[in-house]
DNA sequence: TTGATTCCCATGTTTTCCCATGTCATTGAT
DNA sequence: ATCAATGACATGGGAAAACATGGGAATCAA
C-alpha cells in the first residue's frame, strides 16, 4: 500500500494551464482514490483557500474524506467549523490525473497563486503542495525559523524524539 | 459514487431569473436524485426559509430525504419538530435543472435574498447556497476574525485538531 | 390580453480529448 | 564497451465537446 508522497520538483505549465504530477507522486493519488480502477483516471482534491494562501495543497481522496469526517465532527455552527467548511468545502476543487499524467490548473487558480509558466511541487506526507516556484523561495517558513533556532550542529532528527512540539 | 459538492463561483443571473450552476454541482445533484436517469431533468430542492435566511440553501433529493426522516424520528408536535417542518417542508420548494444546465430562481426568491444580477455559489459538503455576492462578503466576518486572529504563520489545520469550538 | 414561465435554438468561450514529438534512462545485443 | 531498440515521461497542438449566456417563439395562468 503506497501511501505518502515524496520529493519535490518543478514541472511548466503550458498555455491551457496544463501541468504533468510529478511521477512518483502519480501512484499515490491512485491508490488514494477508492474509485480508481484500471483504465479509470484517478482523482484528487486541490484547495486553494483564500488570500491568505500563495499555494494549492493536494488531498488524495481518502485523505480528503478523512478530512471531512472530522470536520463533521465539529460542533455545527461553530465558527472553526465554518472556516474549515469554507476553505474544505468552498475552497477547493476536484481535479483528475489524465492520461498522460497531467493536471490541469484552472485560469482562477492559477492567477490566485501568481503562476504562469513553471510550478513548483513539493511533498507534505499525505498531502502535496504547489508552488509559485519565486514565492516558494521567498517563504521562509517554519521550517526555516525551526532550523535557526537550533544549536549549530545539532542534528535534525532530534526532533524526532522530542516528539510532540510546542 | 459521486456525494459531495466541492467550489464556489458568481454565476450571472438573466432577465428571467435563469442561472447556470456551476458545471461539477451538476453530476452531484443527478446523481443525488433516485429518480434521475438518462435523458431525464435531475430535481433538486431550495430551502429559503424566513426573513432571518438570507441566502438559498440547496439539497439533493436524497440528502432532502435524510433531513427528513431526522425530522420524522422527533417527538410529534414539540416545538423544535414543528419549527424544522416550517423551514424544510414549508418554506421550501423543488427545483429542476434544466438541459443547459440552469435553474430558474423566481422572482419571489431572488427578491428575499435581494439578489438582482449575479449569485454567489459556494459548497457546503452535502449542499450548497446561494447568496446575493455582496451579502455573503458581508456575512463573512466571524470567520475571517477567527482566521485574522491565528498566529502569523499558523496553519489554519490546527483547528481540526483542537475541536470543540466556542 | 398580458405578463410570466417554459421550451428551443444560437453563439462565443473554455475545457477536454486525442494524437504527436522529443528526451532521457534502461536493456540487450553485438 | 558501444549502439540501437524500448519505454516512461514531459510537453505541445488541433479538433471536438462542454459550458455560460442570451434571445425569441410557444405556452400558461389569471
Amino acid at each position: 500500500m503506497v501511501r505518502r508522497f515524496r520529493g519535490e520538483g518543478v514541472q511548466k505549465i503550458d498555455a491551457k494551464g496544463r501541468v504533468s504530477i510529478p511521477a512518483n507522486y502519480r501512484a499515490v493519488l491512485r491508490d488514494g482514490d477508492p474509485a480508481w480502477s484500471e483504465g479509470k483516471l484517478p482523482e484528487f482534491i486541490i484547495v486553494y483557500g483564500d488570500h491568505r494562501r500563495d499555494f494549492l495543497e493536494c488531498f488524495t481522496i481518502d485523505a480528503a474524506n478523512e478530512v471531512d469526517e472530522k470536520i463533521a465532527r465539529m460542533p455545527r455552527g461553530s465558527r472553526q467549523r465554518r472556516a474549515l467548511e469554507k476553505l474544505f468545502n468552498g475552497q477547493s476543487l476536484p481535479a483528475t490525473v489524465d492520461d498522460t499524467g497531467r493536471i490541469v490548473l484552472p485560469a482562477k487558480l492559477r492567477q490566485k497563486i501568481g503562476i504562469e509558466t513553471e510550478a513548483y511541487f513539493i511533498a507534505m506526507g499525505d498531502t502535496f503542495q504547489v508552488w509559485k516556484p519565486e514565492t516558494f523561495e521567498a517563504s521562509d517558513g517554519p521550517v526555516e525559523e525551526l532550523l535557526d533556532a537550533m544549536p549549530a550542529g545539532a542534528d535534525i532528527w532530534t526532533l524526532l524524539e522530542d516528539g510532540e512540539g510546542e
